[in-house]
DNA sequence: ACAATAGTGTCTATCAGACATTATCCG
DNA sequence: CGGATAATGTCTGATAGACACTATTGT
């Protein structure tokens, strides 16, 4: 053990799933391949760990290098290790999932001949096992609004209920009750605080404003119908 | 890219958090470590991924050498990646969950100066990281029971509805109502599949057998109280 | 005034928890 | 018979979904 010849080469990488709401479809960050093998293909961002960073921590950089956005929700989706994923040599990659709102549009990186947020939906065969993490990722989504306040990280700092229930339609690709959704989400301890001020961007009656609440859980969760 | 001086070596292994409940205990199979570091303190069992299997063939092997089991329910937990989680060198380490019902008394391995199962609560500190991923663990099982059929894989194959209360009053550290439970339990489709048969070794009147059904997820789901 | 959206209220079938009763074994 | 456990039934308060109504803006 620990000597260096008895444990076989890896490289470790981390793989991103960075999911937003733009218009009214689900995107995902994918980047063009300026590098063999896939090259030019479609891919998810992500890069090498580090020797001196945790994975996690590769994680938030590699995010930070793709978006050029910090503090986003950010939580480990799962790793895929099979020996084929990777044609050159063994990777084994640890994927992340992150909920943004209001990205920029993305910039090339170092490792990207180019970037784009499109529509899940439309996304075709991805490089390397990443049609298999993406689908894991958006199922993860899915469930996460269930019981957790993450349906609030697709919107703006301060949002109405309306948008939030568009967030739930959308990921979910269902149509909820609007009188139905208020009441439960508003219902729910922690999860809304109200700014007091209201907006009439939708039309209409002006809306009010909410920030999102401290609530880690939803006690009770929002059923998918 | 994909040349052996861009990027760090790495090691990876599997770690099984396997838990069972003897008695009236949650226990988790921990191994006392043969070698350095930690030697001679207790560990969760694992060790290195090979370079032609995969992880998760990894870990099916690992759990088969440890308790000589195999075809047990095994679903990845996590990967824990902090540089400074074996004072050695840098080794990435994916868990792996498994629940069991019977087991054999273990018997050590090569690795292993020794093996058992202990009981969750008594478990003190742990070699690595081994006491963070045996929480995140328990606390992974104890959310399954909600709303998979995993409480089976506690039990024999074939179970009457009591034992299977025992399971979720153990894991959960509850105690349930037997009238409500047993209501809820036969209600779910495809959860339970009767035998035909009963049994009386726990005395009283005969209760009925079951085998586990066809059902991946419960519909709906037993709230934990 | 009218269109459009926000917010509140009501009704009802269903469900979860609390608890009583009957059933079937063993000694 | 009495003790013990299994299985089913009843009651009640809470909840989710369907849907009606009122409120407040812009044009």
């Amino acid at each position: 053990m620990y000597s260096p010849s008895d444990f076989p080469p890896f490289a470790v990488t981390v793989d991103l799933v960075v999911l937003t709401v733009r218009g009214d479809e689900l995107c995902v960050l994918v980047v063009r391949r300026g590098e063999s093998p896939f090259l030019g293909q479609w891919a998810l961002p992500g890069g090498f760990v580090q020797v001196s960073e945790s994975v996690d921590a590769a994680a938030v950089r590699e995010l930070r290098e793709e978006t050029g956005v910090s503090g986003l929700h950010l939580e480990q989706l799962g790793t895929y290790g099979e020996p084929s994923r990777d044609p050159r040599m063994r990777v084994v990659s640890v994927a992340y999932l992150a909920l943004a709102a209001g990205l920029p549009v993305p910039v090339a990186g170092t490792d990207a001949a180019s970037a784009a947020f499109v529509p899940v939906a439309e996304v075709s065969e991805l490089a390397f096992d990443h049609s298999r993490i993406l689908e894991d990722g958006v199922e993860r989504a899915r469930a996460k609004l269930e019981y957790t306040p993450l349906g609030a990280e697709f919107c703006p700092a301060e949002f109405t209920v309306a948008e939030l229930r568009r967030v739930y339609e959308i990921v979910w690709g269902v149509s909820l009750d609007p009188r139905n959704f208020h009441r439960k989400v508003t219902g729910v301890e922690g999860l809304l605080v109200p700014t007091g001020e209201t907006t009439s961007r939708d039309g209409g009656r002006p809306a009010a404003l909410f920030r999102r609440g401290t609530a880690e859980m939803l006690y009770p969760p929002l059923a998918r119908p």
